[in-house]
DNA sequence: AATGAAAATGGATATTATTATCATTCTATT
DNA sequence: AATAGAATGATAATAATATCCATTTTCATT
C-alpha cells in the first residue's frame, strides 16, 4: 500500500471513531509510513523532532497507539525490551528470520505457511487478525 | 521431560556453571516446572510466596533467568506488558493463539508448519534454534 | 466569520516492569 | 571449623509505557 493511500485509510479510521485530524499527527504517521524498519518511538520521535522539534513524546506514543489499533501499524517485541512498530508490508504478510548472534533481522514470505496458519485456527474456533512468525538462530555468517 | 528430571538437569548446569545450590533456587524452580500456564514472574512470585513467604522478588527473577538460560524455560512476550515463562512442552514444539479481547491463550501444534519453517530457513542460509509462531485474533466465545 | 464542545497537544508526572546494589547469610570445598 | 565465593532479599535505580492537565486546536453549527 502506497503511503498516500494509508493517509486515506487513517483518515477514515479517525473519521469513523469521531476523533479530529491534526498536523502533528499526520506528521508522525506520514513520517512512520515512510520509514521501512522495525522502528522504536524513541527513534521515530528522534526523525519527527528533525523537521517539527516541538512534538511532544507522548503524541507520538498516542498516534502509534492509534495506527495499531486502525491496522496502520503492526506493533512487535523482538526480546529486547522495546516495543517497535512495523509497517502494513506492501505484497502482503511477511515474517521474520532472527540472528541472535548479530541480531541482524531478514524477512521472508511462505504463502502455505500462511494457509496452513488460517486453516489451523479456524480449527480451533479462532478469527485470525494478526500473526508473528519468528525464527530465531545464527545467519549464514554467525554460523 | 518430568520435574525430577528438569531438577536434575538444572543442578548439572548449576554444576557446571560453578554455582551453589539453595533451597529457593530449587524451591522457585520445582514450583515453576510444575506450572503449565504461561508464568508471569509476579504470578510464579505469588505461588512461590504461599509455602515460602519470605522469598524476595529477585530470587525468583534471577531464578527464571538462570532456567531461561539453561534452556529449562522459555521466555515470551505477548504484548500485555509482561514477560511470561513457559514450560519446555512434553510433546514438541507448539505455538500458540491468542485472544486480543479476553487475553485467552491456547496453544496447537502442526507438524507441517514447523517442516515448511525449517525449509525457509535454510533456503535464507539460517539454522533455525527456536521459533514463535503467535496467531492473534478473537477466541470463539468473543468474536 | 464566530461560537463552543470535544479532542489533541506537550510537558511533566505516574506507573509498571526489569535490573542492579549491597550488606548479610548460606554453601561447599578444604 | 574456616573460608572464599555465591545467593539472598530488601531496596534503589533504570527504563519503558501510560496518564494527567492546562492549554490549544479542530470542526460542526450557527
Amino acid at each position: 500500500m502506497k503511503v498516500s493511500k494509508k493517509m486515506e485509510t487513517l483518515k477514515s479510521y479517525i473519521d469513523s471513531k469521531g476523533l479530529k485530524s491534526t498536523s502533528q499527527r499526520d506528521f508522525i504517521a506520514e513520517t512512520f509510513f515512510k520509514s521501512n524498519t522495525h522502528i522504536s518511538l524513541d527513534e521515530l520521535l528522534k526523525k519527527v523532532k528533525r523537521k517539527t522539534p516541538n512534538i511532544g513524546y507522548a503524541t507520538v506514543y498516542r498516534t502509534m497507539k492509534l495506527l495499531t489499533e486502525g491496522g496502520l501499524a503492526i506493533s512487535r517485541q523482538f526480546g529486547d525490551g522495546q516495543t517497535r512498530y512495523e509497517n502494513l508490508p506492501e505484497d502482503g504478510h511477511h515474517d521474520h528470520l532472527i540472528c541472535i548472534k548479530c541480531s541482524r533481522i531478514t524477512e521472508f514470505q511462505n504463502q502455505r505457511i500462511e494457509q496452513l496458519q488460517s486453516e489451523t485456527a479456524k480449527k480451533h474456533g479462532f478469527t485470525v487478525i494478526n500473526h508473528k512468525l519468528e525464527l530465531y538462530g545464527y545467519c549464514s555468517e554467525c554460523m
